[in-house]
DNA sequence: TCGAATTACGCAAACGATTGCACGTATTTA
DNA sequence: TAAATACGTGCAATCGTTTGCGTAATTCGA
């Protein structure tokens, strides 16, 4: 039967007939003990296949270094964008001996409370975060910076804090693809985007308007919409289509909005991409469902997360400054399909 | 400036003039430290906000108690069904006081090893997991058991071990959506399949079978494929269709088949669903995406997961026998959509 | 041949918490 | 008044490692 009790330094030694501190160092490979006893612990060691009690090397350590384990918290789970993040980060941390320990916050910000005090309590060394949509108060994260433990952001960054971040290039992104919604013959090109309270919404504003400057068009608020999930778009599309000078594209601040978008003017008899573009946000699954399939902007969410585990370990490692606020922004990449037209 | 350093018994005992022992005692609120020291003390921690350092208490009570940290392993992470499943045992884990640690194998065997030894070495109290495509060997997890970490597996579990798992009820799903194209009026139903080495796959055709036999039909060979993916679904299925007795229905194993056969057979011009009817399982985010909207078999990951945390919960509590097997099947649900006529 | 340098190891404290036991003081009982 | 009973607290060991320091044994140079 097996003992279920871990072999210990102490249990080698015993059987050796050494002190612990000897097997200690044996098998960390001290020079200060000579080379016959270091073979003969190691082959022991290895023998009865001894590794150590993290637990116990932690808490010795706890005072010089931190602990290996990344804390993720992710707004949702079952979501294609925080997927890839996840991946990405996962990836990242893997490759470089970190595990990460994952929490979902349901976009409450009592819960994304909870879920710090409990990193924090487990000793997480670092935590990479994106806001709940709720969180307005961020007295908990300053808490974990205040007690040593790098943040960084990703996604929803929080603007009052000057933390680290990666981003994905909203602003570019959103003005190349309503560029190429122009350049391929399209006049009065629709916006639907998330409340402008999220910065994420009022970059890619931005990059809509200025992408319509650029091309010598006006922004019309006419065209503007509040809207970023299927329902809503299918709710207040039709309405925008019979307006008299109709939009002949529609730029969607996500997949799922642009789908939403597709499936009523396919309904009411348009052809896409001939009498009307569409460009969503995001490139997830859904993408190369609908038919035709969807153009949209690539958010690499696996990049993402990579950079954010990037810095989450340099801030760790000490190879970026404790105090420093490290700030990226991801690419994105227009991938055009079959709900544009091609030049 | 802050210290950095927590704040520790010792320091409470040192500020107050008493011992360890009698703060540890007060802050547990044990009976036998006089009323008024121990609401001083208590006091004096909460205002200091003091929290216990987890790692000092696991390294005390590693002998009696398991830590709360939950292994999950995952075979890939941007997957809607894993995804699901992570969702639910991150409900039920965390509503439970536990944490997870995730870890992603990318279906590599040698991976799979690695985790579970960085797991066990993590001490972590259990692990969720479903095996990668590649394992054909299982003494990482036979290690496992043997050193008291208590597995449960779910999606692809491991038949050659007797350990808990959880599972969809594959037979009944296909059975009931089979069941569901005859009984619409389908004569000649096709089977998209995954390699009969799975469990799954197995399970699947068996459902598939007795839904025929039960309303008088024969398995026809020629209508049965290997096929679980789209790019091998659009590849095979003109070829079906251009068969003299070309099938009227379509039975796949996921939704990204099922949409590979929509494509062709719409492009090859055949209406759905009435011409063709067409099934799939998972009911994941492509499936309302899709025009028209998928008919297809719901998987609930979301419970699968929370199933399985709860069997492991109970196993680590020991609220179920340490050496239990526990075998749950959670119910599918056949969700009727465009792609299959209505009775 | 003797002191110094080197080598190889053990002792014990530390990390932060828990807990069995003993001990001193105050209260009760005979 | 002496002995028995609480009661409240501290001591010290423990969990499994690491590491500064001390020391015995060995080797070296002169």
């Amino acid at each position: 039967m097996d003992d279920k009790r871990q072999l210990t330094m102490k249990d080698i030694a015993r059987e050796l007939g050494v002190s612990v501190a000897t097997v200690s160092r044996a098998l960390s490979d001290s020079p200060s003990i000579s080379r016959q006893r270091r073979q003969e612990i190691q082959q022991f060691a290895r023998e009865h296949n001894y590794f150590p009690n993290v637990i116990a090397e932690q808490l010795r350590h706890s005072r010089r270094n931190p602990s290996r384990a990344i804390g993720v918290i992710v707004p949702e789970l079952v979501h294609y964008y925080f997927s890839s993040i996840l991946d990405g980060i996962e990836s990242e941390a893997s490759s470089r001996g970190y595990q990460i320990i994952v929490a979902k916050s349901n976009e409450s910000y009592e819960r994304e409370v909870e879920i710090c005090e409990s990193m924090l309590r487990n000793k997480v060394c670092g935590i990479i975060v994106s806001q709940a949509k709720d969180t307005e108060r961020y007295d908990h994260f300053e808490h974990l910076e205040a007690a040593g433990v790098p943040l960084v952001f990703y996604d929803r960054i929080c603007p009052a804090l000057n933390a680290s971040r990666v981003v994905v290039d909203d602003y570019m992104g959103t003005m190349n693809a309503v560029s190429h919604l122009i350049e391929t013959g399209c006049r009065r090109v629709a916006f639907y985007g998330a409340p402008m309270s999220m910065m994420i919404a009022k970059n890619r504003f931005n990059g809509y308007r200025d992408a319509l400057y650029k091309h010598g068009l006006e922004v019309d608020e006419s065209l503007v919409r509040i809207c970023d999930n299927r329902a809503d778009a299918e709710r207040i599309t039709p309405a925008m289509m019979r307006m008299q000078d109709r939009p002949d594209a529609f730029f969607a601040v996500n997949d799922e909005t642009a789908i939403g978008i597709l499936s009523v003017v396919k309904r009411m008899g348009y052809n896409v991409p001939d009498e009307v573009s569409i460009c969503g946000f995001t490139n997830g699954f859904r993408a190369t469902v609908c038919d035709p399939m969807l153009t949209t902007v690539e958010q690499r969410g696996n990049q993402v997360g990579k950079e954010a585990a990037d810095i989450l370990i340099g801030l760790v490692e000490g190879t970026l400054p404790h105090d420093h606020a490290e700030k990226r922004i991801v690419k994105t990449r227009l991938v055009v399909r079959g709900t544009t037209r091609h030049l």
